[in-house]
DNA sequence: TCATTAAAGTTAT
DNA sequence: ATAACTTTAATGA
């Protein structure tokens, strides 16, 4: 779900690095541009009153973020911020648009990568509200690793820090270590290193 | 059932 | 070294 590299280069994209923790943008900010991750991770959270995160999705390789914004001219409801060093390629909105036009096909990929961030979004939401620490992260976990081919037992490396699967749930950190570690004891999942298989 | 606080150990920068 | 993350335990809503 992406658009070509060389494309975006010839349309005038350019490419941007950004280091762990790097801002972006930010909420409330006003949308100026199409954004891709070439590499690394990027993070699209708030922040409550008190300080807590919550984080609202992870992005990674050939991800474009900020796109629905870029359409209906409103400031951004998150932050953006890089999770490890990152490679972000970046077109000015004008330019984005005109390369739509100029290749109406992207229009549909585009739409069709939207729809699916939508989708998942409404079934995500679904599965971490009203229901147990438990059946939250597992529901997590559970996606993502629907993402991937393999889908056998404990084949899935948890691509998360539990301070984010936290974040990823509402949950606080303690409540999910417990309950990571109380999915061990049930064999939901396995812990080796510090990294939970699913 | 889960959040909060505190305290201590571990890993990453 | 220092910050960020992980873990355990006690307490309270």
């Amino acid at each position: 779900m992406s658009i070509k590299e060389n494309l975006l280069q010839s349309a005038g994209a350019t490419l941007e690095n950004y280091n762990a923790s790097e801002y972006i943008f930010s909420e409330r900010g006003i949308p100026h541009f199409y954004y891709q991750v070439l590499t690394g991770e990027v993070k699209l959270n708030n922040y409550d009153e008190d300080g807590k995160e919550f984080i609202q999705n992870i992005l990674g390789n050939d991800d474009s973020f900020g796109t629905s914004m870029l359409c209906i001219h409103k400031t951004y409801p998150v932050n953006a911020i890089a999770i490890s060093k990152c490679v972000i390629i970046k077109l000015q909105k004008d330019s984005f648009f005109r390369l739509l036009e100029e290749f109406p096909s992207l229009y549909n990929e585009v739409f069709k990568s939207l729809s699916e961030r939508l989708y998942k979004k409404v079934v995500l939401m679904r599965k971490i509200s009203c229901r147990s620490a438990a059946e939250r992260l597992k529901e997590v976990m559970q996606l993502m690793k629907d993402e991937h081919i393999d889908q056998s037992p404990f084949s899935f490396v948890i691509p998360l820090t539990r301070q984010q699967l936290a974040s990823l749930t509402g949950l606080c950190v303690e409540t999910t270590i417990r309950t990571i570690k109380k999915m061990e004891r049930e064999k939901i999942v396995r812990i080796e290193n510090r990294k939970i298989l699913y």
